[in-house]
RNA sequence: UGGGACGUCGCCAAGUGGUAAGGCACGGGGUUUUGAUCCCCGCAUCCGCAGGUUCGAAUCCUGCCGUCCCAGCCA
C-alpha cells in the first residue's frame, strides 16, 4: 500500500489483494489488467471493471495493463481499438508503456501449444464442428472421446505445424486440449485451443497467421507472460477457472496468476451486452455508439457525464458476486453531485413565452450581475442584459393556480432571478385562445432587495429577447420502457421495449448571451432546469446544440401531483 | 434434471458466533433571489424458508425453496 488508506471502500477482491500482500504471496508488486476485446465500444459495465482493475493498481502501488484480447479477427477492428483506448484514458487512467495485445503473444502461444502436444496434453482433431458438439455430450450426459484423441505426438506435431502452414482449409481441423470428456464441467471436455481462419486480415498481425488461439487458452498465458498477479473477470468465467488453471499447470508458465470473478453491472432501463448495443447501432435505433442515450462511455461523455461522476458511481455500487440491478437513480445522483459542485450556472429558456415589461424603456439596457455558482465564489460573476422584452418559460406561467404554485399567475408577482420583481397585468392570446404574450410591469426598487410589506414566493429564470441566443436543446429519457429489457416477457425481446420517446428535440430555445462563448463538451447548470452539455458533434458557432445530461432534483412535480 | 455460483430494507451493500454499518430512493422539518444545493430527523426485533448445535446464530450444521451461468471452431 502506498501509505494512505484506500479512498475506495474495501470489497472482497481488495481484501484478497491485501491478504496476499500481507501473507507475502506476491513476489513483486500487484499487477492487474483490463482486457477488452476490440469488437465494440466500452460501456458503463466496463467502467466498473476498469475502475476496479486500475483502482487496485493505484491504491496498492501496482500496475494495470491495457491488453486487447484480439484473438478473433472476424469480429474485431482497429476503430474499436482506438475508441477503447480513448475511453479508458478519458476515464482518467494511464497504462504508461504497458499497452499490449494478445496477438503480441501468438508466437509464444504457438510454442506453448507445441509443448502441450509434446506432453500428450493436446491433439489435432479432424471432427467437424457439428461432430464435436455431438461428442461433447450434454449437461447431464458425459461426452465421448474423439476418434483422433490418441494420435501420436509425432503425428500431432506434424499436423499442427501444417495447420499453421496453411495446408488445411477452415473448419477441417482444430487443436484440442486432452483433458476429460466425462468431466461434469463442460468446459473441461477437451476444449478447442486453436482454429483455422484463412483470408482474414488481423488488425495487428495482418495475414501472418491462419490459425488463431481461443480465449480460454490465450487468456491465462497472456496473464502469465505479463506477470499478472490477480486476473479479475466477470462471473460467467467462473466455470472456466479450472481450465485457466489447467493450461498454466500443463505448460512451463512463468507464473500462475489467480483468477477472481465478480458480478457484472446491470443498470435498469438499459441493456449492457455488446451484442445488443451493436444491434441498436447497426439497426438505427440510435444515432451511433456515442448517441447520448447509450450506456456507452462515449455516449455518456457526449451526454455530459463527467469521468469523475462515472468513477464515483462505480465506487458506490460496490463489487460483489451477487446478481444486481442498479437503479438509474444511483447514476443520476453521482452526476448531479459532481456537476452541482463544478458546473457554472446559466439561464436558458426551453419553452419561450414573450414578456413585455410595459413600464421599462424600450431603448434601455441594464447589465445585471449574477454569480456563476451560489456556493463557490471563486467561480466569479457574469452580467445579464435586462431589456423591456424578455422570455420566460411557458411552464412558469399559469392564468390561475393554487397557492402551491409559486411562479407567475395573472395579476400576481414573481421575482426574475438576479433582476426585478414583476407583476402580470395582461395576458395576450391568439385566435385559438393560446397565450402568446404577457404584459407585465416591474418594480424598480426590487433589484437586490425584497419589496416592503409583501412576500414574493417565487423566482423564475428569464432571457432578454434582444440579446438571447437561439439554440436547440435535446432532452433524453430512458432508452427502454422496462427496468429489465433483457429479460424476455410474453415472447417479446428487448427491442420490443424500446422507448419511442427517448429523445425530444426543442428547436426554439433561448440562451443567455454568455453561452455563445461555450465550447463543445462544456457542462452548465441551466438554473431550475438541469445540467446541460454543449454537444460535441452537432451545431455550429451560431446554432448551438445542448444535451440535457440530467434534470435537477424536482420536488414540485410531486407536490403538483398530490393536489388538485 | 450434471456442474458452478448467488440469496441481508424498494435498489446497491457492510457484517464471517456476541445480539443488523453506510449509500441511493422514500417520508417529515429547517435555511434559500435555483420548488436546486445544504442541514436535521425518520426508515429491517430482522437477515430466502424449515429444523438443529450453542448461554447466544445473518454468521456453524442439515434439509428444502428461489435466481443466475455453462453444451461457440465467441470473449
Amino acid at each position: 500500500m502506498s501509505g494512505d488508506q484506500p479512498v475506495v471502500p474495501i470489497n472482497f477482491i481488495r481484501k484478497i489483494v491485501e491478504d496476499d500482500l500481507k501473507a507475502g504471496r506476491i513476489e513483486g508488486r500487484i499487477a492487474t489488467r483490463f482486457p477488452p476485446e476490440p469488437n465494440g465500444y466500452l460501456h458503463i459495465g466496463h467502467a466498473k471493471s476498469i475502475c476496479l482493475n486500475f483502482g487496485i493498481a493505484e491504491d496498492y502501488d501496482g500496475t494495470c495493463n491495457l491488453r486487447f484480447d484480439d484473438t478473433n479477427p472476424h469480429k474485431e477492428n482497429i476503430e474499436y481499438v482506438q475508441a477503447i483506448t480513448e475511453d479508458v484514458r478519458w476515464l482518467g487512467y494511464d497504462w504508461d508503456d504497458r499497452l499490449f495485445y494478445a496477438s503480441d503473444y501468438f508466437e509464444q502461444l504457438y510454442a506453448f501449444a507445441v509443448e502441450l502436444i509434446n506432453r500428450g496434453k493436446a491433439y489435432v482433431c479432424d471432427l467437424t464442428a457439428e461432430e464435436i458438439r455431438e461428442y461433447r455430450g450434454t449437461l447431464t450426459m458425459a461426452g465421448k472421446d474423439s476418434p483422433y484423441r490418441n494420435r501420436s505426438i509425432t503425428q500431432n506435431l506434424d499436423l499442427f505445424g501444417r495447420m499453421r502452414n496453411g495446408e488445411f482449409p477452415d473448419g477441417s481441423r482444430v487443436l484440442r486440449a486432452r483433458i476429460d470428456m466425462a468431466s461434469p464441467n463442460i468446459n473441461m471436455r477437451d476444449p478447442t485451443l486453436y482454429r483455422i481462419r484463412h483470408g482474414v486480415i488481423h488488425h495487428q498481425t495482418g495475414e501472418e497467421w491462419c490459425i488463431y488461439p481461443m480465449y480460454d487458452y490465450t487468456h491465462p498465458i497472456s496473464d502469465a507472460i505479463e506477470g499478472i498477479t490477480h486476473s479479475i473477470c466477470t462471473l460467467e468465467f467462473e466455470d472456466h477457472r479450472p481450465l485457466y488453471d489447467w493450461v498454466l499447470d500443463n505448460i512451463s508458465a512463468p507464473c500462475h496468476p489467480q483468477q477472481i470473478e465478480f458480478s457484472r453491472l446491470n443498470l435498469q432501463y438499459t441493456v449492457m451486452s455488446k451484442r445488443k448495443l451493436t444491434e441498436l447501432v447497426n439497426e438505427g435505433y440510435v444515432e451511433g455508439w456515442d448517441d447520448p442515450r447509450m450506456p456507452t462511455i462515449a455516449g455518456m461523455r457526449r451526454r455530459g457525464y463527467s469521468a469523475a461522476s462515472i468513477r464515483d458511481f462505480c465506487e458506490r455500487i460496490g463489487v460483489t458476486k451477487s446478481e444486481n440491478s442498479v437503479e438509474m437513480g444511483m447514476l443520476e445522483y453521482s452526476v448531479r453531485e459532481d456537476l452541482n459542485g463544478h458546473a457554472p450556472r446559466r439561464m436558458a429558456v426551453l419553452h419561450p413565452l414573450r414578456v413585455i415589461i410595459t413600464n421599462y424603456p424600450d431603448d434601455k439596457v441594464e447589465y445585471l450581475e449574477a454569480v456563476n455558482h451560489p456556493q463557490d465564489e471563486s467561480m466569479g460573476v457574469r452580467t445579464l442584459p435586462f431589456t423591456r422584452e424578455i422570455y420566460i418559460d411557458r411552464d412558469d406561467f399559469r392564468e390561475e393556480a393554487s397557492s402551491k404554485f409559486k411562479r407567475l399567475v395573472s395579476g400576481g408577482e414573481v421575482r426574475l432571478r438576479y433582476a426585478y420583481v414583476i407583476r402580470c397585468d395582461e395576458v395576450v392570446k391568439d385566435a385559438h385562445g393560446e397565450v402568446i404574450e404577457l404584459h407585465c410591469s416591474y418594480a424598480p426598487a426590487t433589484l437586490g432587495v425584497n419589496p416592503e410589506g409583501r412576500k414574493i414566493k417565487g423566482v423564475i429564470h428569464w432571457v432578454s429577447s434582444r440579446f438571447g441566443v437561439p439554440a436547440e436543446i435535446r432532452l433524453y429519457d430512458r432508452l427502454f420502457n422496462h427496468p429489465t429489457p433483457d429479460a424476455a416477457r410474453d415472447g417479446k425481446n428487448y427491442k420490443d421495449q424500446i422507448n419511442p420517446d427517448s429523445l425530444h428535440t426543442l428547436t426554439h430555445c433561448i440562451l443567455e448571451p454568455r453561452l455563445a462563448e461555450s465550447k463543445p463538451g462544456e457542462s452548465f447548470q441551466f438554473e431550475r432546469e438541469g445540467y446541460f452539455c454543449r454537444d460535441s458533434k452537432l451545431g455550429t458557432e451560431s446554432y448551438l446544440v445542448f444535451n440535457r445530461t440530467v434534470t435537477l432534483r424536482d420536488s414540485w412535480t410531486k407536490i403538483e401531483g398530490q393536489h388538485d
